[in-house]
DNA sequence: ACTAAGATTACCT
DNA sequence: GGTAATCTTAGTA
């Protein structure tokens, strides 16, 4: 209900996928760095964005020391907070941040905020901690051909298992 | 220089 | 269930 009057989207991210560098063939930073992937290889915090099949922004975020190109793909969540301007964005009323690309436009970042440090205080786009989940559950990532085999799509969950 | 393949989404039948 | 939209990198010539 508190929609926050200086227009802020607030999203509890619920869902991401770990990409490992060098280590991991279905990461852009898997053939080291490029125009495009040079903001993985930051400092940690570091935001990536990509233009994900020419049409949408997708978010990420630096989770290794400097230079390894290891990121947080930031997959869906639920908006907290500025829901109504969550839903200008994407112009639609649902399904506001359950996929990569709407979680991106949900929260207003295109390409031009790709390089902005998630952790300094005084970005517009920021990361912040919050309570952790009941239950994380673990499952291979999505959209991909090749590491199928590694577990690191990690989904935020309460209650029950899936098997109950 | 040219072609193919993507960390996707929305709209069509 | 199928497909268009259309940017970047990699592979081939």
């Amino acid at each position: 209900m508190s929609d926050t009057p200086d227009g802020t989207v607030v999203v509890r991210i619920g869902e991401v996928e770990a990409y490992k560098g060098s280590d991991d063939p279905a990461s852009h930073a898997f053939r080291g760095r490029t125009d495009r992937n040079g903001s993985m290889f930051e400092a940690p915090g570091t935001l990536y964005v990509y233009r994900s099949y020419g049409v949408h922004w997708c978010a990420n975020v630096a989770a290794g020391p400097a230079g390894t190109g290891w990121g947080i793909l930031f997959r869906g969540g639920e908006v907290s907070d500025g829901k109504s301007l969550a839903q200008r964005r994407r112009g639609r009323l649902d399904g506001l941040t359950n996929g990569p690309g709407k979680l991106t436009q949900a929260l207003g970042i295109v390409g031009d905020d790709n390089g902005t440090d998630l952790l300094a205080p005084e970005s517009t786009i920021r990361l912040e901690p919050g309570p952790g989940p009941e239950l994380v559950m673990a499952t291979p990532r999505i959209g991909i051909s090749k590491g199928t085999e590694r577990p690191w799509r990690f989904v935020a969950a309460t209650g029950l298992t899936p098997a109950g």
